[in-house]
DNA sequence: TCGTACATCGTACGTCGTACGCTGTACTAC
DNA sequence: GTAGTACAGCGTACGACGTACGATGTACGA
């Protein structure tokens, strides 16, 4: 039985880029981005910490390559349909995966080279918007609107303490209200109340924003 | 000549909670999050690296405070005015403030609970929209599609990496254009070209994504 | 004078990213 | 066959990190 094989046997597959950098995600996805380190990482896969450099030159490549990652599964706006439930769908899809892989968020910030997934997901954006009329500069407007109010969105949600409507309710009494005495904070006591009684869902939120917004942009296309 | 006055010498005063956090922010701001150590703190304080722990129960903590004076920073939405005007205020300024601090940002994602100056600029936020007649879950889909908005356009502004439209153009010349061929990225070579003629300005793309997200707002009060 | 609270620091431990150099295997050329 | 070379992976070591722990000296009330 050859090294390589035995290889194998301890992690079920050999190493390659592709499965260095998605069992990365898969590490950050479960324990956060602070506790993915190159040992931890190589320990997952069966292999030295020193391997990992033979498909990754750092650390930084390695973090690029994750997030490129993330853009991949990101839905593309469909082509078939109207330039509204397009980039809708697309929005949906980029929220649900940001908040399913939370750190990509954060890492953004200081990460300023785009790759490849990401480069062809905003031609796509951009394609479908220039399609349904928008001018050259309309469309980026269009752009840097749809993508803050979901990278910003995203963003708010990972810093939330919690996951469902029970567990913000569960969460307002117990912590938040506490800390907000009625008379100084009177809005956020009429807020969280309100909320609490109402239930609270992202995904619902998100549509809201997110309706508006297109319905703003409509009027800025011009019909073909 | 006391040990204290020594010090005093050394780093022209003594140490506090609000010197240590602040310093924290100032080299943050020079180097990045990433150079911001305990070690390098302490050295710029001219104390040792222990002595911070006594105002600081971690570093940790030390991200949470520096995160609260991020949001001193940030105008309130001033009450004298309307309140398209107010929010456009306080939306510029926060804009401002984290393109000063972008490694705020990035920092948001992974710390869950708000701090005291973050409490009171959303309980002013909150007041102003409920004061122009946006019932309560209103005020929350406005306060949620603002922030929204306002962070992730700063995310995405972090990201750039030019900060001036000059920069930008030679940018767009030397670095963008070349990785995008022209058959595979038709749309994007566009807006690089128009843009890069037309100069570019977050400004400007900051106040037209606002306008329009405050306008499409607009009728969603109850005037009083 | 003594005790105690305050403010600061030195040392040490475990972990991090990674530079460097060594291995063994597979394959090509002769 | 055999020598040479590229590939894939690992062990060791270095400097920096966060911080637990305990020692230090000073100020001040009893």
């Amino acid at each position: 039985m050859s090294a390589r094989e035995q290889r194998q046997v301890a992690s079920d597959a050999a190493l390659s880029k592709q499965r260095v950098v998605v069992e990365a995600v898969r590490l950050a996805d479960r324990e956060g981005v602070h506790a993915l380190s190159m040992r931890r990482l190589a320990g997952a896969l069966g292999a030295g910490a020193m391997s990992l450099y033979y498909y990754v030159a750092s650390k930084e490549e390695l973090l690029d390559a994750m997030i490129d990652v993330v853009f991949e599964e990101i839905e593309l706006p469909p082509e078939e349909t109207d330039w509204q439930s397009a980039m809708r769908r697309r929005a949906v899809s980029a929220r649900q995966v940001l908040a399913r892989h939370p750190w990509a968020i954060g890492l953004m910030e200081s990460r300023t080279s785009p790759g490849p997934a990401h480069l062809r997901h905003r031609e796509a954006v951009t394609a479908c918007l220039r399609r349904a009329g928008f001018p050259v500069l309309m469309a980026t407007h269009a752009n840097w609107l749809l993508d803050s109010y979901v990278y910003g969105f995203a963003l708010q949600e990972a810093s939330l303490p919690f996951d469902t409507a029970d567990e913000f309710a569960d969460m307002a009494e117990d912590v938040y209200l506490p800390q907000l005495p009625p008379d100084e904070f009177p809005y956020l006591n009429e807020s969280a109340a309100v909320l609490a009684a109402a239930g609270y869902d992202p995904a619902e939120e998100f549509a809201f924003g997110l309706d508006l917004v297109l319905a703003a942009l409509e009027p800025l296309r011009v019909p073909t």
